[in-house]
DNA sequence: ATGATTTTATTAGGCACCTAACTATAAGGT
DNA sequence: ACCTTATAGTTAGGTGCCTAATAAAATCAT
């Protein structure tokens, strides 16, 4: 994940300020504040989920599995879910079935789709590293209080409401 | 990017809960809220490169490039300041040289290194799309004010200082 | 000054994402 | 019923990331 690491001198982007009216310079310092951050803490969710010999994308997969209320999903369901094309959720099946957590099943009803079942030792894994998992977390979120957590989400909810800016038209 | 689109419903978390003590429900929806929102606008700014034929992970490399004080930065430079491995850098530069944006030159001073020069091509494209870039950036944080950005970037620094928890040890 | 260590870039191989094209099945329209 | 359209999953090929191994060159230590 290339990010920016870019401006560590802020003389840097004032020099660039200079040259192009459009730069506001808090928007970009905010914009590069947070995509930096977003660096860190995805290697540390990688360097975590490594642990169990996993990637965000299966983890996210297993639990999606874990908390559905028969164990068990489409491989359309999942890619909805986690925002990702079915291309992407076949190559993390392969992989998850190739080291036996979950297993594909015809479909009762419809012929075209697949049932996804966790296996036992998939089950195993995924409740197994839920306690080191949560407790991982609320460490990390630790240096926010409540108000900040609030406060936080609501940024959060502010700066995506204009990500359409970005990608339009 | 498979995040967690995972507990659109927030009951399915506090079934959890109840099972997981670690889990602190804060503290795990405000890091989900964090994720979804990443994965937004990565995908925003993805489209946004992409219009310029560009990845965010090439844009980045130009853009050291431009503001680097001679338009040349040696590929171990690019890996430290993108935070990403040497051979990532090779394959940028790949890209990069085959559509002619920048080139590939002996080092004057040390023979193991390569000196990466802006071509024109490479410059035209860079400053010529920074102005829709500036703006587009400022559009998308002007949702946040100015006390906002303020305190974005604060809470921001304090989830960073605790991404040390999820790694290690 | 020679030998060991470090640094630079590349290669090979793997994973997680993508788009586009394909096959099989299901559903809908007339 | 039949033909069209939509949906489900896979495949093929490409990109951006990684680690580990390599070759070449520079540096360091004695």
């Amino acid at each position: 994940m290339v990010t920016s690491g870019s401006f560590s001198s802020p003389q840097a982007l004032e020099q660039l300020a200079k040259r192009y009216p459009e730069l506001d310079l808090s928007s970009v310092e905010t914009c590069l504040n947070f995509l930096d951050t977003t660096a860190d803490v995805y290697q540390a969710l990688d360097a975590h989920f490594a642990r169990y010999g996993l990637s965000m994308g299966k983890f996210s997969l297993l639990m999606q599995l874990f908390i559905s209320p028969e164990e068990r999903l489409t491989p359309s369901e999942f890619a909805e879910r986690a925002n990702v094309t079915r291309a992407t959720i076949t190559g993390l099946l392969d992989g998850l079935e190739r080291e036996e957590l979950v297993k594909r099943q015809p479909h009762p009803e419809d012929r075209r789709r697949l049932c996804i079942h966790l296996t036992n030792k998939g089950r195993e894994l995924i409740s197994g590293m839920l306690p080191d998992h949560f407790y991982r977390t609320t460490a990390m979120m630790a240096n926010l209080n409540a108000t900040e957590k609030k406060q936080f989400i609501k940024l959060l909810n502010k700066l995506r409401i204009g990500t359409p800016a970005m990608r339009e038209p």
